[in-house]
DNA sequence: GCGAACATCTTAGTCATTAAGATAACGGCA
DNA sequence: TGCCGTTATCTTAATGACTAAGATGTTCGC
């Protein structure tokens, strides 16, 4: 609706269908997250969390509150959650005992990734079907957008 | 890391980078989607009705209930909420007077669009860049993983 | 070793959401 | 027509994640 003038239909159509594409891609995300985090009888926060933990492999409740957008309040309460389902156990720094280190345990992460396996597999088959020029395209493209992104969310008065 | 054999190294360091950025992406899009729901004062819930409702003009109750994933009764306390912050109007089919048909304000839409405005428009731009087979193989990608997505959901037991 | 800054925890309260069942309207069938 | 099963929405009570505000314990600079 807002489209920028162009000579050929073709190209507008084209792109009018990239950005519903888009938007549509991002809302079954969404969905797909959630229905997932409800398989695994967490909280999206909960995922995120772990998720988190899972690249980082340890992190300070702090920095975890800072990954989900929470309060301190309420990563107190999601950790002692997380600790009760043995997810995650959670010490003190001996270095700095204000601190909460907080770990993924190791042995939970097969059980975690399960349920995106199969998504995971086709995914790789999909792109498997793509020139090299092409997996770099959407390599760029998602950049771009992640760009995008950050801008957006800094601008929108976001922390993250 | 369950990446098939592949003889470039280049192309396995490739596709590993685009698995990580469509995840990436994923992740930012809903943290994105949440912050504009903040700003809107709305639940993401709310906002999933809403852009619904622009979608297709108006449903019923049970059809909003579908496409937000949740019980009839949150629905009811959701239009309650929207219908006073004037944002919907609600009224009984008079064809089957058990259905109430949700109608989204018309006036309150620009409203609704004004935080995506500047991401929309920078996300033209940078399709612009674009030559029209690139934009179709992003469209493509797109299709492939809305299937991917809504076959998992599906296996999932989700309802959608 | 004193005070400010920091990291986490506690408490009380809010609010979206769910589950279960109530209410009301439709549609078919005798 | 009148009854019954089904459908669509609403109600009620309870749950639980989350926030805000302030308490607690810890570190660091002076």
């Amino acid at each position: 609706m807002i489209a920028g003038m162009s000579s050929e239909p073709a190209r507008a159509s084209a792109m009018a269908d990239l950005m519903r594409a888009g938007r549509e891609t991002a809302r079954l995300s969404m969905v797909f997250r959630n229905a997932i985090a409800d398989r695994l009888g967490l909280t999206v926060s909960d995922l995120e969390c772990l998720d988190f933990l899972a690249d980082v492999g340890s992190a300070t409740a702090g920095q975890v509150a800072g990954r989900t957008n929470l309060t301190t309040g309420a990563v107190t309460s999601m950790l002692r959650r997380l600790q009760q389902a043995g997810f995650v156990t959670a010490e003190r720094d001996p270095a700095d005992r204000r601190r909460v280190i907080v770990t993924l345990r190791p042995e939970r992460i097969p059980e975690l990734e399960r349920p995106y396996e199969r998504f995971a597999e086709q995914a790789v088959r999909l792109i498997e079907g793509y020139s090299v020029e092409e997996v770099l395209l959407l390599v760029r493209h998602f950049g771009r957008m992640r760009e995008m992104y950050l801008a957006e969310l800094d601008r929108l008065g976001g922390a993250q």
